[in-house]
RNA sequence: GGGCCCUUAGCUCAGUGGCAGAGCAUCGGACUUUUAAUCCGCAGGUCGUGGGUUCGAAUCCCACAGGGCCCA
């Protein structure tokens, strides 16, 4: 480092600037460093094993509102102790006010050099991003400020890098989900959004539990990746010389509880799926699944339009939440959301009936002549997908149930009595994503294999290896009787997203994946 | 998988062929009720990476990486 010092203490020696750190980098780094070495030269730990607060900054602040009501205005609290993080500093000479901020929010030091004496001399070697905390009384400043007048000065932790920019903050996206401990010190919202969140699963919980339903953990490393029609990652068991899979969904191991005798069993949990990222997919996200003995697809539903608006209502305090897009409207979610058939929705929207399209020539035709994508090579059911996915859900902003699919897109739903080809099953639609899917348990154990067997042999035919697979254990559990089920597949993420406003997975998810 | 846009100081951003800039932060100095404190002074750069065009490239071209958006 070519740059000297004209006044003040001599240079520590410190650590060497590493070649690849870029010079101005390692030169704020090694001004912090010396400031540690001062400091501990000094007699001070920078690091102290043990510091108790008597207040939160909320508290402060509430203790001189108090003081003030009984005593009237230029009223000081008594001592308090108060503990955080230095974000801001205007400095005067001989006194020195610091903005300092806890998980409560943000309170003003007032430091004075003839009320702190010899400790006044610390701020020469305290940064922005620093742990320090103080004792004092609560005062109101001239200008209105509640502010600790600080009697005593404790360094709690020494920062050796230095934070975002105070005012203009922490805007560049990929710094933003690399390094979101910045992004929460610098945005508000990335702190809302973490909260919101978890609020959102807690109310979720409590919603199931109220319900009866008893919340397990099932193995997220899997023999057979099976239960949704997804690439699995693949990993490998080194005692046991075994390939085995992350999960792609909880559904098969929570009806083995549902054979065991539990009647009402649910799961949050992440699984992981060997797929593209974009705005609304994450390789690894949350979901809730539930598992009713005794209830059908539309018991779910109305369990579904139950929770979600309750979830809404009790973290936010209202049913209506932000639209989803630009200049959307905002999406009412109470209860109840109409039921559309899909046969009917997709007519309507596209006017494809896949009754009439039964076959995959027929149902290619019917989308080239309205200009849909046709990927080679995919199945009936895929095509169909396809449909909906383009020219039904972007248009079900507010939210509602489509019903009764195709048996093709639904290896593990019962067939609907009365009906050729049509299963018991639903998608709740919400802001124009796909929110939940569930249906009717298929638990007749000879039927479940013959749709294993076809999913088996539709992935041969198309080459498509994101069919469902065979799990022969799970086919066992069947085989020794699965009571009438109602099951349910929700997004938790999506779920999030909707309730906050965000348009992007990576915003309610903390780490989301990026590349390398 | 295809197309478009972005990448410049620690942070936020200007700069579109001719000396690499600003604000904040840092560093030195003044200042005992400030709050984006103020004032004076200094320092800080692999212009994402690698090639190319040019007398001369942050700027134009190509490739790659990361990020964002649109389409599939």
């Amino acid at each position: 480092m070519t740059s000297f010092r004209r006044g003040g203490p001599p240079r520590m020696p410190g650590p060497e600037e590493s070649p690849e750190r870029p010079v101005s980098e390692a030169r704020l780094i090694q001004a912090r460093m010396d400031k540690l070495e001062r400091l501990r030269a000094r007699g001070i730990d920078p690091y102290p094993p043990r510091f108790k607060p008597t207040a939160t900054s909320a508290q402060a602040k509430a203790a001189l509102d108090a003081v003030e009501d009984e005593q009237g205005e230029g009223a000081k609290s008594g001592q308090l102790i108060v503990a955080g993080r230095m974000m801001a500093r205007r400095g005067m000479g001989r006194a020195t006010f610091i903005d300092l901020r806890d998980a409560a929010g943000q309170i003003q030091l007032h430091m004075r050099q003839d009320v702190l004496g010899d400790q006044y001399q610390l701020l020469d070697d305290l940064d922005l991003g620093d742990f320090i905390g103080v004792e004092g009384p609560v005062f109101r400043t001239r200008r209105g400020e509640p502010s600790i007048e600080v009697r005593s000065l404790t360094v709690l932790t020494k920062a050796t890098r230095p934070l975002p920019d105070k005012w203009a903050g922490l805007r560049d996206t990929e710094k933003r989900y690399r390094q979101r401990y910045l992004d929460l010190i610098s945005n508000e919202r990335a702190v809302e959004i973490a909260r919101l969140r978890a609020d959102i699963v807690a109310s979720m919980r409590s919603f199931m539990r109220e319900r009866g339903f008893i919340e397990v953990e099932t193995p997220m490393l899997v023999p057979v990746a099976a239960g949704a029609a997804a690439r699995p990652f693949a990993t490998h068991h080194n005692a046991l010389d075994r390939d085995l899979y992350l999960r792609i969904a909880t559904e098969l191991p929570l009806k083995k509880l549902i054979v065991g005798g539990f009647d009402k069993v649910c799961e949050i949990g992440r699984i992981f799926r060997n797929e593209g990222i974009d705005l609304d997919h994450n390789p690894e996200f949350t979901t809730l699944e539930s598992y009713e003995a005794y209830a059908d697809y539309n018991d779910v539903m109305e369990m579904v339009e139950q929770m979600v608006s309750r979830i809404a209502l009790e973290v936010t305090g209202s049913m209506i939440v932000p639209p989803g897009e630009e200049d959307g409207e905002p999406i009412d979610l109470t209860p109840p959301w109409p039921r559309l058939d899909l046969r009917e929705e997709i007519k309507t929207r596209s006017g494809i009936d896949f009754v009439e399209c039964g076959d995959i020539e027929s149902l290619s035709e019917a989308m080239r002549e309205r200009d849909i994508h046709v990927e080679p090579g995919a199945n009936w059911g895929r095509l169909l997908d396809k449909v909906i996915s383009d020219h039904v859900e972007p248009n079900l902003v507010q939210p509602v149930f489509l019903v009764d699919y195709p048996v093709e897109m639904s290896p593990l739903a019962k067939r609907k009595p009365g009906s050729n080809g049509i299963v018991e099953r639903f998608e709740g639609f919400v802001g124009g994503h796909e929110l939940c899917n569930a249906f009717t348990e298929l638990n007749d154990p000879v039927d479940q294999r013959a749709r294993f067997e076809e999913q088996e042999r539709l992935r041969r035919a198309h080459g498509d290896d994101e069919m469902d697979r065979l799990d022969e254990d799970f086919l066992v559990a069947v085989e020794h009787g699965m009571p009438p089920t109602g099951g349910l597949g929700l997004g938790v993420d999506r779920l999030v997203m909707l309730i906050s406003g965000e348009r992007s997975i990576r915003e309610v998810i903390l780490f989301p994946q990026l590349r390398s």
